[in-house]
DNA sequence: ACTCGGTATCGACGGGTGTCAACATAGACA
DNA sequence: TGTCTATGTTGACACCCGTCGATACCGAGT
């Protein structure tokens, strides 16, 4: 039950806007939001994908190729898989530009988590 | 061998100051520092979690009794395993005041989260 | 002392998650 | 065409996690 459509998840490309959500002081999520911000949550609650998306974040140029990441002492194919779990969540986007994939945050579905954390009274 | 010891996780009481971190945009964490931070995204990982937090944060006066925020669909058994969890990652503490145990959220530790995820240039 | 309501802990079950080796796919270039 | 490098996918494994019922603990009244 719980999981059977959950959001569908449309790629949501960088620039959209992400309605949720208000500081978390001004009022309690609703169920709905809650279940969404959790997802976005749990994309950054495994420190190997903090990692990498922190090595994103923080490259030259707000995107790096896989290749300029791939150093967080695991296997390629587990590197892989998270990238693709930071992908589903709508934290990162990704782009093949010949031989290499870049990676880069988008921008405000980060800002939407940060908002929600605000605590400012 | 930068300040290096500064962590250790002691219970964080609330009002401790959590030096990480810098917004993920500036420089890429460090392994350890990447261990700590996924510790609170992992307690707001689950929907749950997320809305008991949300009930806290939001609750008149900062804080709320478990009676006051115990009704987002599970058991109580499964509330009080979640707030233990809240508990436990430095994102809420706990009172027990007579019959009754208060929670309300760690500032500081909500907002290194918020900060961390800043992402002006 | 006894009971009662609020909260925490225990033990168990089922599904989810991180990891790897092996394999597959996609461009680039000879 | 074929080979090489970069990245993604698959299948399997061990472990973690959310959930519940049953039970224990803690204060407050009676």
């Amino acid at each position: 039950m719980s999981k059977s459509e959950v959001v569908e998840l449309p790629v949501l490309d960088a620039g959209a806007a992400v309605p949720c959500c208000p500081p978390i002081t001004s009022a309690e999520l609703s169920p709905a939001d809650a279940e969404r911000m959790a997802v976005m949550f749990k994309a950054l609650s495994d420190p190997v994908r903090l990692r990498l998306f922190s090595k994103v974040a923080s490259h030259a140029g707000g995107e790096a190729c896989v290749c300029d990441i791939a150093d967080v002492g695991v296997s390629q194919p587990t590197v892989s898989h998270h990238l693709k779990k930071l992908r589903e969540s709508g934290l990162l986007t990704s782009e093949r530009r010949g031989t290499w994939v870049y990676y880069k945050v988008a921008p405000s579905v980060v800002a939407a988590m940060s908002a929600m954390l605000d605590l400012r009274d």
